[in-house]
DNA sequence: CGTTATGCTTACGTCAACGTCAAGCAATCT
DNA sequence: AGATTGCTTGACGTTGACGTAAGCATAACG
């Protein structure tokens, strides 16, 4: 089980990123590869922070957003203080997300009463064909 | 009832933009207000276009999107090809949308999760004090 | 009638999140 | 050895969504 670690052309295959979004990502310190030599290798630890910001970017999440609550998915060694601030961030990162959730709840109804509405106006005004 | 229509800064007051913003709007066609001489007044439609632009961007959408998605709630004069377009585009955001709804919640849980666990910590390494 | 406020247009500035070169090691293939 | 391939680090370019500043017009106020 050498593949413990997997090198950057391996991560972007499997992400679907680039290289330069990985190494961008490490300078942001959202990711922190080891170095062997010259080269970076990804870690479990730097494939499930990824996925979470991957997944946090999707929410519409500021990679400076996703570097805080990236913190609280391994709360290990850290001062109290500095816990109960992230524990704060993400607290508030939950509410936004329960309101948009709720939003979009509603905005898919609307969204899909237009276009049943839309439907039907192309309905009636069919192509030379009449109903079937 | 001379406030069927509303000036810039009466806009940027209820919906919380800026002329800036509303006039970029305008630039990309997402807005069109009428014009008083050389002032800008705001009818229904432009406001309730506003309302589904800042949603649509609550979500992510691009500008660009969101005009496309605009045309969808006034289909009025428009040709049947441009209508079953403008279809097309609807269907796909909702299924993003529904996508991201989904998403969305797997989300909550496991960031209202990771929350718990992390009051736990805390609350186990209490303040000074030793493990109950 | 001067000035203060508001609005308009035009144009350049900014910030995030990368993309796109350029130039240089290092290992590997021929 | 030479060439190729992969990775590296800068450094500058790009796109979307505005911000900001300059300059002029119009309107309102005192």
């Amino acid at each position: 089980m050498t593949d413990d670690v997997m090198t950057i052309r391996e991560m972007c295959a499997a992400y679907d990123v680039t290289p330069r979004t990985l190494r961008f990502y490490e300078s942001k310190e959202l990711l922190s590869p080891i170095r062997k030599g010259q080269k970076r290798l990804f870690t479990r630890r730097d494939r499930a922070r990824l996925t979470l910001i991957l997944r946090g970017k999707r929410f519409g999440f500021s990679l400076e957003d996703i570097r805080q609550l990236l913190d609280l998915y391994h709360l290990g060694d850290q001062q109290r203080t500095q816990i109960e601030r992230t524990l704060a961030v993400a607290r508030e990162r939950l509410q936004e997300m329960r309101q948009k959730h709720a939003e979009l709840e509603t905005a898919i109804e609307e969204l899909s009463h237009q276009i049943s509405t839309g439907e039907q106006t192309l309905s009636k005004t069919a192509t030379g064909q009449p109903d079937t």
